[in-house]
DNA sequence: TCAGTCCTACGAGAGTTTTCGTTGAATAGT
DNA sequence: ACTATTCAACGAAAACTCTCGTAGGACTGA
């Protein structure tokens, strides 16, 4: 019952998360218009997107701007916070926390472009840092 | 309605995760022994890892050995499908179908050793080697 | 044979997720 | 000023997840 804490970081469900794209793509937008835009996919209401949105400041995940009418919403945790958060939550439940295997199947499951692969090796050279 | 329906893998939950685990780990089962490995973890008790089972061969997840009265279920996917699929459902939801991004974030979420850092590198070589 | 044990199956309750209808207040149009 | 539209809030239904109690059949040991 400790929903409305705002200490720890729920996890998003995947309708949650849709909404969440939206609101990082656009920045800090109204109820319809996420609906605008997430309607054409999912073919979901609008109270539906309302109710959503109103059960995530529940738990965290949006705050809002109430001061108009159409109040306005933006996400909690940045994109990056999150896109860890669920990796995180992945790496240990599937991977034994082994990062190496979960970026082969990353590359298994979508191939890169030889221009990501190279975007990828720099970020190991960056990350390596002094050692070797 | 159609689960029993072989065609078409549904994704895990995590407590259906925590058994997978485990049949992989293991090896074909039984619902004790997979019981007796979780319940210091979790403390789930006996008949909950059972129906989950019971679930899980419904959903297509395990199948079942009948013959003994201990029936021995066994994962109907690999390990390594599964990873794809997750990572593959993960990538589509979050990372606008970018391996790199998810790359860097699960090198962020969970610091490599260098070794590590090296076999992703060798992955990489061999990648670009034969691939096309 | 009889009691105790082990196993599956069933069912059900609590909690969560996703869905939307309805209501009533605020606003805009005319 | 009156009507129509827009919005947030509420409640609730349907589906799914996770949990476990209980019942009944099969097996074990004495």
């Amino acid at each position: 019952m400790d929903k409305l804490n705002p200490s720890k970081p729920p996890k998003p469900t995947d309708a949650e998360l849709a909404i969440l794209r939206v609101l990082w793509q656009r920045g800090p937008s109204t109820v319809r218009e996420v609906w605008e835009q997430l309607n054409p996919q999912q073919g979901t209401g609008y109270t539906t997107v309302l109710k959503t949105m109103q059960i995530m400041i529940e738990k965290g995940l949006l705050a809002r701007d109430e001061t108009d009418r159409s109040h306005v919403y933006r996400a909690a945790r940045s994109e990056a916070q999150t896109q860890r958060q669920l990796v995180g939550h992945l790496l240990d439940r599937l991977f034994a926390g082994s990062a190496p295997k979960l970026v082969m199947q990353a590359l298994a499951a979508k191939k890169a472009t030889p221009a990501e692969l190279a975007e990828i090796r720099k970020l190991l050279d960056n990350m390596e840092g002094g050692s070797r």
